[in-house]
DNA sequence: TCCTGGCACTCGCACTGATCGAGTGCCAGT
DNA sequence: ACTGGCACTCGATCAGTGCGAGTGCCAGGA
């Protein structure tokens, strides 16, 4: 692909994201310092469209990119705009002041939706070296029991479980074989130990301690955390005129916490870009999603991104998405 | 207000949430029997309209309600229609599969976007006469602690704490000396004894006491838990046309837990119903808001309900609302 | 070989003016 | 107190028109 044609299809992609209008070959020479002349340029196009990464969306209409196109704007051409001292200042100052967790969590969404102006995505950080650092058994209300499971990432997870006829001192005696069998481990290693603990136990109360190990290797073998935050709905607000074909089926993807976990995706330490038929969920054919993942080093980790429509400012949302993405990575570091 | 003059009202209501269109005279004469004229009729709209119930978007239009008609149609005119057994069955088998407390929660939500076909709201339910059961104090990393509430209704609440140079066996001291003093108590009683607990620990323990008597006067003096669940926004979708006016505000309104809250308003046993400026947030000028508490007697209460247009058919939602919250209530007594 | 200017053609969009009809208010008559 | 009749208003609809942005193609020039 001679450098031309790619000049052209950039200079089509920046004018359509900014003007949302199918850009003819005339205002493409005069915005861009192109030096040749617009029947060039229609040739070029032509081309381009042979090669499918622009269309016409009717004759005597200007071209407008297609994903195709996108793709190859974002995997060749897009170099990502760094952030101004001020947009990387706001940033930092408005995660600084978090004051836990769900703190962070909660700040990283709104930012996220602010800097971009469109619906960011944040997932719970997962510690993955956590260990467990405490298992609890208690009595609720009669033999309605609570098991609270404490890892050292400070999560904390619960689930109710019937304690039958079991006495408070066995409870006691359970508890503590509990921790004693899976304190300090890693969610794998206790799965695995939890294993032989029916047979140490006094037959007696083999069905309650059956219970408690289906539950929690249940906990400890499911995903460690599927929380995700979406905030900035609003910004959707730009796209009304198609609200049928492009809004509404985001707005039901976005409800399942599952398609949210998949649209984010792998966690990766790149910004990764998905465009249009690229995401595998159906609604999603009229958006693209940018996402990143974030943590502290290797301890912690997950994604965070933000959902637009296909034709949004790429290089910036990059941009923003990786910076914010390397900042709370910093705060969860220092914090 | 006399009698037809009401029938009118009702008339228009119900003909203006069918169609969103304005109603004129002849229409309303011959889609419901009225047995006067057209001209009698008008003269009633006049009136109607002078008094502020209904109006009209532009001349030789026909009127539509006001707030103020839709108030007068839901007191005095909206006999809440029962629903069919069909649709009873339905709700109840929908809610019956639930297996905790989140699930059951994510069901409703569901379900009554889907039975309303409008934007739902479910707060999670506060046992307001829960009793603390333990409280946990637990080493993560170094200095950094955790503080793990539990009640008696399986509720489990927890904040970071530093831990400063107190050693484990202070640790646990401290733990079972929290645990004396708060321990089946209700989060009022304990917010008073903790006051006094400060004078009680060695000198060298103090600032370390201070800090969490600080944070579990937080946790128990706060609302007992402010998690509001949203689902159904896809059903927005029909009022696309109105983006800007009426589905933005909206969205971003649901995007802040206090404004739920808020919009919910005080758990009542009856549904209630805001209809327009009625709602204190203003994003809300042109939403109505149909709420019911639900729970389990009065051991367990909180609210839900449903976000939609003010035009929207009133009896109908309001009896999806009431039996939606009479079955969880139902569900959660049982479980 | 590649680029350019010119030209004929297409077609969506915005504007216009005319018509239609739903709806109203008012009034005189039962 | 209700009704039929009448004149009036005004938004919605629609066909017709002109405009202009944009295209493809082609012959001529660097």
């Amino acid at each position: 692909m001679d450098d031309r044609k790619l000049a052209v299809l950039r200079a089509i992609v920046t004018d359509y994201v900014r003007s949302r209008e199918p850009v003819g070959s005339r205002a493409l020479v005069e915005r861009h310092r192109l030096d040749v002349s617009p029947a060039t340029i229609r040739n070029d196009m032509a081309a381009l469209e042979e090669e499918g990464y622009i269309a016409q969306p009717h004759t005597s209409a200007g071209r407008i990119p297609t994903d195709k196109g996108y793709r190859l704007f974002v995997d060749r051409l897009a170099q990502v705009k760094p952030l101004s001292r001020a947009e990387r200042g706001a940033i930092s100052a408005f995660l600084a002041g978090a004051v836990d967790l769900d703190d962070i969590v909660t700040r990283t969404v709104r930012l996220l939706a602010k800097v971009t102006s469109q619906v960011a995505i944040v997932q719970y950080p997962v510690v993955a070296s956590a260990v467990i650092r405490q298992v609890d058994l208690i009595r609720l209300n009669g033999s309605r029991g609570l098991v609270v499971l404490v890892n050292s990432a400070g999560a904390v997870r619960q689930y109710h479980v019937d304690l039958g006829d079991c006495d408070d001192g066995d409870l006691v005696g359970l508890r503590d074989r509990l921790n004693r069998t899976v304190a300090g481990l890693t969610p794998g290693q206790a799965a695995n130990r939890l294993g032989g603990l029916i047979d140490q136990v006094e037959p007696e109360s083999r069905p309650l301690t059956a219970n408690l190990v289906a539950g929690l290797a249940d906990l400890l073998g499911g995903d460690p955390t599927t929380r995700v935050v979406v905030g900035g709905v609003g910004n959707l607000a730009r796209f009304a005129d198609q609200f049928e074909t492009a809004i509404k089926p985001v707005l039901e993807a976005l409800e399942e916490q599952v398609v949210l976990l998949r649209l984010l995706g792998e966690a990766t330490s790149e910004v990764t870009v998905r465009i249009g038929q690229e995401n595998e969920h159906a609604n999603l054919a009229a958006a693209s999603v940018v996402a990143s993942g974030y943590g502290d080093s290797d301890e912690s980790w997950a994604s965070l991104g933000v959902v637009g429509p296909t034709s949004m400012d790429y290089p910036s949302t990059m941009a923003s998405v990786r910076a914010v993405a390397r900042y709370v990575s910093q705060i969860l570091a220092e914090g």
